[in-house]
DNA sequence: TAGAAAAAGTATCCATGTAAACAATAATTC
DNA sequence: GAATTATTGTTTACATGGATACTTTTTCTA
């Protein structure tokens, strides 16, 4: 439970971190913040974000999509969520469209631009996730998934 | 593999994410996201935030710890490290030493009153590492832990 | 031992993300 | 049916975190 942590470059003294290893917050942000470097490293010479993939992957699945839908769904509050369909219509990648129904909420649709530029992508997004799993084999890989699944529907997610 | 997604307040359409389930990088996002959400929900009233505490934690544990060690380590990239210590010098939770023998790296302290904020907080800290838990039983999490740990120091360090 | 290369931190600028106050529309309530 | 409340999204102001280029010190090399 106190064992030292096995640094990155392996030079390093170790380091000791107590009870942070048993903390799942903790050890989800230093998994993340690893993958996030493996994407990035990924897409280097592109202008590809994450974020901006995910979220056109998503409206391609989910045509007509209400902007909160998403926001919930992907986590991203409203503020962020109104710059990045903001930029992504700049770009012309995705469509807005108000429901006479409900002209409060906003639809989101992909356009051809859009699905041109997912589908340029979309092999690369897939192979970034493939690499991802390094080091697990896939039974362990499968549990890892299905366990990450649980924590995140039934972490409480409301006490007002 | 393409079941629709159970969103967070439950009343909304469900929606469709495909292979990103399947998606490591984009599983801990979403569970990553979560958990700091429930991080500031817990501290609120306060000041503290995540990664200060954690460096706190690490530095009452490695008293002296270079700097770029510390980085490398919790995965803060040095411009932000600078940043970080800068504030907890200026609040006197640290303390820096240019230690003799290498006179460009610095070693770092808790001060007294550092180690009195930490102690202050501990055992909430701990028991938001505990919360996060919420919906899996003891076995699951230390598989999750394991899977995570194993993860955490296989994924491709390097590749300039 | 001079000179080049590497390492540790810092400063500046930019991208990402949030909180709080606001505007517009819809749903409730009296 | 007018007044209140809730929902949806935007704006503004700020916090967090990274990339790049730079300074200082150390180490390596010729």
């Amino acid at each position: 439970m106190n064992a030292p942590f096995p640094t990155g470059p392996s030079t390093d003294e170790p380091v000791a971190l107590g009870a942070l290893t048993s903390s799942v917050g903790f050890m989800l942000r230093m998994c993340q913040t690893r993958a996030y470097d493996q994407f990035f490293r990924e897409f280097q010479d592109t202008e590809v974000r994450p974020g901006e993939l995910t979220l056109l992957w998503v409206l391609d699945l989910n045509p007509g999509l209400k902007q909160g839908s998403v926001g919930r769904t992907l986590n991203i509050k409203p503020a962020h969520m109104t710059k990045l369909i903001q930029r992504l219509v700049r770009e012309e990648f995705v469509e807005r469209r108000v429901p006479p129904e409900d002209r409060r909420s906003i639809q989101l649709y992909l356009t051809e631009t859009g699905r041109d530029y997912l589908n340029r992508y979309r092999e690369r997004f897939l192979a970034v996730h493939r690499a991802e799993r390094v080091g697990l084999n896939d039974a362990e890989m499968a549990t890892l998934l299905a366990l990450l699944s649980k924590l995140n529907f039934q972490e409480a997610p409301e006490c007002p």
